[in-house]
RNA sequence: GGCGGUGUAGCUCAGUCGGUAGAGCAGCGGCUUCAUAAGCCGCGUGUCGUCGGUUCGAGUCCGGCCACCGCUACCA
């Protein structure tokens, strides 16, 4: 047994996250840690909103309100999507809330120094005199001096497609206020990345093995790597520890230095919560964890290499990531999730219509695991009726149904003799089935769903073959004998639709007569001969109703009228 | 420009160590009626983007080219 520590990319307080991120770096994470925890294994899911940084401060001074109110509502709504679609951290933090981050950010800043992976550079900036503020590239409007195009951005041109540097921009005005800005120049501190990769991080990382997106992305950037600075001027964020401030001020850590931290702090906070405060380190320091990080493939070079580096670099036990999911990215209907174009699906809106334990089955079903996929109203469609519903809700309702009208909503009792012979017909004559948790457990969302599809339709062809509604008519009792078989394979088939769907497994199981949660059975082993069922024969069934609603034809097509540009 | 990903049956995609191309959906035909008009069975010759190379043999390795998508670092 392993200890796995699961972290999902923290989220940008800056806005309402979309099915990409919960197909790209949050369900997957969630079934993961459903899945090991059924089987028995240690898990720690963490996550949190990443709360600093200037596109916050320039937004919520917009709006006029304090950075921390913008955050917390952003943190709140964000959080929301989550509990609907029932994905479950153990803790969700913030990294401006959490008491824990600062110390610990500082403490990383302070270590890296320390360790001589820190150098200080002094450079010119353009700054705006009205907002007060060194501007990010990305916040300087000016004419490019390659194409001559007007409204270049300060890092890249959107005409011709260069790298700019502003400050060669003969014309440049700050993006918020117009303001022309000035030239200044600053200090910093930079992380020396080209030092710790020849140090160490090069070399894990090659020895490491990841999956093919990964090594093809990051082997190019570990040859081009060097300093990055880390931190930045201004005020919202952790500052830089006074004690390695010396006369510089105002300076605080660059939100992409502090942000990965809070992996590290939250787990502290969790931690405390749970009052064993040090235990934070059996999960982070301890060899036996292995960390594992979610996340969309724009996160790859953070959570590959300079997280990586940092954890390196303090040189305090730190494990390096264990295993790193990276999907690419998840396209709504072929095109990209907008949501300033309203190219999106407001999940609001697709709660109150939708089932959210569908809408995760097809996002893990279409998940952009080896390239760029797509959430497709048709496909969602297709999915819902003719897997969920038809294959296994059709096969819950068809067997408990006739259990209800000619057995008294009682399993019948089903003897050795019938029992080995029917385990003979199910598992050699009726087709394949296999674990779920075999994919699951190697990433692979999309085969973990036609598993567990695979293994409904066994049971659909074991119904069929054995034909229960003639066999009653001659020989009731064989006929209970079959259905019982077939009850056992559905209470089989809820432990393994757990994590997908885990409030649609509690209601099959509940349908079964089980007392207690699906979740608390346990993952079960693959299924063998003779040694497989569980229920009791006299079990009374729970109430019998439809599991997954259909999805009609003019649903669809209402929603993709909705995205058709106007 | 640089880097990366993708290009396989109408659609969505699998193809591990190179050995005469697979699944699901849709479609067509048949069986069945317990069930949410559900279920089961049968039917798949597609230049594996293109050109060339390595090899006894390549979708599977190497190189050129084409198409689509993404990234390009002070953006979070």
């Amino acid at each position: 047994m392993s200890r796995y520590l699961v972290t999902s990319a923290l989220p940008y307080a800056n806005g309402p996250i979309h099915f990409g991120h919960i197909a790209g770096a949050y369900l997957p994470a969630d079934v993961y840690v459903r899945t090991l925890r059924m089987q028995g294994e240690e898990v720690l899911y963490i996550c949190g909103a990443d709360e600093h940084g200037t596109a916050i401060t320039v937004n919520a001074e917009a709006e006029g309100i304090p950075y921390s109110e913008y955050v917390a509502r952003w943190r709140g709504v964000i959080k929301d999507t989550f509990d609907r679609f029932g994905i479950r951290f153990d803790v969700w933090s913030g990294t401006s809330i959490c008491p824990e981050h600062p110390a610990q950010s500082q403490e990383f800043f302070r270590r890296l120094e320390g360790n001589g992976f820190l150098e200080q550079q002094e450079s010119e900036q353009l700054y705006c005199p009205h907002d007060r503020m060194f501007l990010a590239d990305r916040y300087i409007v000016g004419t490019c001096y390659l194409c001559g195009h007007d409204k270049a951005r300060g890092n890249e041109c959107p005409a011709c497609g260069q790298e700019l540097d502003p400050l060669r921009m003969a014309v440049a005005a700050c993006r918020i206020c117009g303001t022309r800005p000035e030239k200044r120049k600053t200090r910093h501190w930079y992380l020396d990345l080209a030092k710790l990769r020849d140090e160490h991080i090069g070399q894990w990382f090659q020895q490491h093995e990841w999956k093919p997106n990964v090594t093809g992305f990051i082997g190019g950037q570990l040859k081009e790597i060097g300093l990055r600075p880390i931190t930045r001027d201004m005020s919202w964020g952790i500052p830089v520890p006074a004690d390695c401030a010396g006369s510089e001020t105002g300076k605080v850590l660059y939100v992409w230095f502090d942000a990965p931290i809070g992996y590290i702090s939250f787990t502290q906070e969790w931690a405390r919560m749970a009052g064993k405060p040090d235990d934070w380190k059996r999960w982070w320091q301890d060899p036996d964890s292995r960390i594992v990080h979610f996340l969309g493939k724009d996160n790859i070079s953070f959570h590959c290499l300079i997280f990586p580096s940092m954890l390196y670099g303090v040189k305090q036990g730190y494990q390096l990531p264990w295993a790193v999911p990276a999907n690419e990215f998840y396209n709504l209907q072929g095109g990209k999730f907008s949501t300033s174009e309203k190219r999106t699906i407001p999940i609001e809106e697709f709660c109150a219509r939708y089932d959210t334990e569908a809408a995760r089955f097809y996002l893990l079903a279409s998940s952009p695991e080896s390239a760029d996929s797509d959430w497709r109203w048709e496909d969602f469609q297709a999915t819902v009726n003719a897997q969920l519903a038809d294959k296994i809700g059709n096969l819950v309702t068809r067997v408990l149904r006739f259990l209800e009208k000619n057995y008294e909503g009682v399993i019948p009792p089903c003897d050795d003799a019938t029992a080995a012979e029917l385990d003979r017909v199910l598992f050699e004559e009726c087709g394949t089935f296999g674990d779920p948790a075999e994919f699951t457990r190697r990433f692979q969302f999309r085969r973990a769903c036609e598993q567990l599809i695979q293994n409904a339709v066994l049971a659909n062809v074991f119904v069929d073959r054995l034909a229960p509604w003639t066999l009653r008519k001659t020989d009731p009792v064989r006929a209970g004998a079959v259905l019982a078989t077939c009850c056992q394979w559905i209470a089989l088939l809820a432990r393994w639709m757990a994590p997908f769907m885990p409030a649609k497994a509690g209601s099959v199981w509940e349908m079964l007569g089980n007392a207690g949660r699906v979740e608390e059975a346990g993952w079960p082993k693959l299924p063998v001969a003779g040694a497989w069922r569980t229920l009791p024969a006299g079990r009374k069934l729970g109430a019998v109703g439809p599991l997954f609603a259909k999805i009609e034809k003019e649903t669809v097509a209402e929603e993709l009228a909705k995205l058709a540009p106007k």
